[in-house]
DNA sequence: GGTTGTATCATACAATTGTTTGATTGAATT
DNA sequence: AATTCAATCAAACAATTGTATGATACAACC
């Protein structure tokens, strides 16, 4: 890949992440890259091309790992049942791995959730992924109703864009620490993991 | 209030929130709302405040009646403890109960959770609400670390902005229904309940 | 050495952006 | 009847937007 291939995608995925797609322009891109304007189109299509590239050259991996800690847990667990808490760790857990080398991706994938643009590149290029991931939190928790599951892993979703997006009470123009792994990630998984095991609202007590 | 000015802010308020605010153009709004350029201009200053006027217009009251809710619950529970669904229910019902009136409204409270610009306008104009919140969560769960606390409050937050957004797996192209209280609020209370009373990731267990 | 093909460049394009201006309306006030 | 003042209008502003073009550089290959 050329070096200026390299800084566009860089320097978009770090734009896209701190002002949103819309709110970034291709100009500020190639400003603050060092390349020609013209480079975006002839490099990628198109602006929407390019977010589609930025996007997928990490998500792809990501997705990837969060297969791979699912088959990994499965397999420990043998024909056991598998906690929802591992469940969740193989999901949040390569998202937030990428925040010690690229910290800005996270922000852009915090972003994306929020702008609704993640749902849909989701049910374009991880289907696979998505249905993966349901089937395991319906096996762990066999006993929540199918509509609520849906609800909690919405839930869950939301909860994973706005922590990718950054820590609690930011301070304005002060840069915060990046997001490391071993902090946020055993925050969420009991957090979440205790969400999941709630018992259903409409359900009465035993 | 005129005419005029009351379809800019109707016409806005839906637009920011289908389309994000960096996407929405004056005069997409405009058009759709039946009136001249300048009236935006003439009767609110930039775009800027329009955005500002429309979030104010519904957002003030929804944070007096948490403030109200809160007191009642708390009025309620004596000089005893209040529990962590009552304080989660005095700052989720609020919101979700304006959905049946204005479903494109709690849809831009969600678009800009999403894109950060809440979290800057709560700290302009509802900082005595923020402070009497985490005020509450603190005396609903006193054993809970301050940073801990902190951040299962940052969760929270995620998650409502994601469930103000829309149900899950919404169909593009297909209206979904209104996000009705009785259904959501109830199981966000459950699901966000279960978390903050989580152990904390750190401690030991007894 | 000439040819080919990829990459970079300055420049221009038409469209859209938020904002401003100055004239015109129409009702209320004097 | 004259004046005042808030409201609306068409039109233009300069700036920025994503995109397209054609020339040029420069290496690899026949």
């Amino acid at each position: 890949m050329t070096e200026t291939k390299q800084k566009i995608l860089d320097t978009a995925e770090r734009l896209f992440g701190d002002q949103g797609y819309a709110a970034t322009s291709l100009r500020h891109i190639i400003a603050e890259a060092g390349v020609n304007l013209a480079a975006i189109h002839y490099h990628y299509g198109s602006k929407e091309e390019l977010l589609d590239e930025v996007v997928m050259r990490k998500a792809v991996p990501v997705n990837e790992a969060r297969l791979a800690l699912l088959d990994r847990y499965e397999a420990e667990a043998g024909s056991g049942p598998l906690a929802v808490e591992k469940v969740l760790e193989a999901f949040l857990a390569p998202v937030f791995s990428v925040a010690d080398r690229s910290p800005q991706f996270v922000r852009l994938m915090g972003r994306m959730y929020g702008e609704g643009l993640m749902t849909m590149i989701a049910g374009r290029h991880f289907q696979p992924t998505v249905t993966r991931f349901i089937e395991a939190f319906r096996r762990a928790l066999p006993d929540l109703p199918n509509e609520e599951m849906l609800w909690r892993i919405h839930f869950m979703i939301g909860t994973m864009a706005h922590a990718l997006f950054g820590p609690p009470n930011p301070r304005p123009g002060v840069e915060s620490p990046p997001l490391d792994a071993q902090g946020v990630v055993p925050r969420l998984v009991a957090f979440l993991g205790a969400g999941f095991r709630a018992r259903a609202a409409g359900s009465e007590e035993k």
